[in-house]
DNA sequence: CTACGAATTAAAGCCAACTTGAGGTCAAGC
DNA sequence: GCTTGACCTCAAGTTGGCTTTAATTCGTAG
């Protein structure tokens, strides 16, 4: 079973097959043959999914993802564009990780308005610091 | 100087006019007076559009950010709620690291197509299982 | 007192990313 | 050989989040 139905794929995936077909209509992926009128995929069409379920979620437009990653799996960015979109995700990752925090405090904070609370206030403001100035932030991962 | 034009809190938060109507509209801020025609807001329209944006670039409609963290500053959701979309932004935080490193790896892997190279394909594996499992990721904010 | 510039309104328009619907095709099982 | 059900195509529709446009209203500077 060398090739996968579009409805496999779908299943596996979790995505709809109308939007595979949008994806394949714009590029983003390529089925391999048919069967009868069927598309069929190669399994590697699963991580290509991954991958741009993931770039969805980092708020890449599907033309970003495609350049990313395109069809083939090679980038058609520069190394140094990949890099810098890389740095973008970092700063990305920091804003979510004090927007993380501000809900935190926000559900076991007491205060009536939050607007008056301090930590609250202190916690937007890092955000707002880290937007301009970019502050690195370390991530690890765990078992 | 207690309250800011739509122009000043624009040209601050760095929000066009329209948008600021148009979260004014959807109730997800209020202006508290007019001068003439124009809109008068209150300093704190500068935090609470700090947390827009944190909201929207974690992906959370303007719904949702409004349930968060509403008009007055008072969230409309049950704590557990808060702290479920915490946890939501926990895992989403995991991926964005995982597609953080693979578009480094992208970037410096000599391997014609990133389908055939065994780094690239354990990352975006890693990032399956993430999405299945919801694997913990902790994160540390340096300096 | 007049001109200017910045803001106002309501309604229409726009874009990405899909979804839906109508009508058609195919392969496999009975 | 017929039915069934999963897929097909193409066009049109949908949603969220704004922007644009046109006609108007103010406050302030000159």
């Amino acid at each position: 079973m060398r090739l996968i139905d579009i409805g496999e794929v779908s299943r596996q995936a979790g995505i709809p097959a109308s939007a595979l077909r949008y994806y394949e209509e714009i590029g983003l992926i390529s089925s391999v043959a048919r069967h009868g009128l069927r598309r069929q995929f190669e399994p590697d069409v699963l991580l290509q999914l991954a991958l741009i379920s993931m770039g969805k979620a980092a708020g890449f437009s599907l033309e970003d993802i495609s350049a990313m990653f395109g069809r083939d799996g090679k980038p058609d960015l520069p190394r140094k564009d990949l890099h810098d979109r890389a740095d973008e995700l970092d700063r990305h990752i920091g804003e979510l990780t004090v927007l993380r925090d501000t809900l935190r405090h926000v559900a076991d904070c007491p205060a009536p308005s939050h607007m008056e609370c301090p930590t609250f206030r202190r916690l937007v403001d890092l955000a707002g610091k880290r937007r301009r100035k970019g502050i690195k932030v370390r991530l690890q991962t765990l078992g």
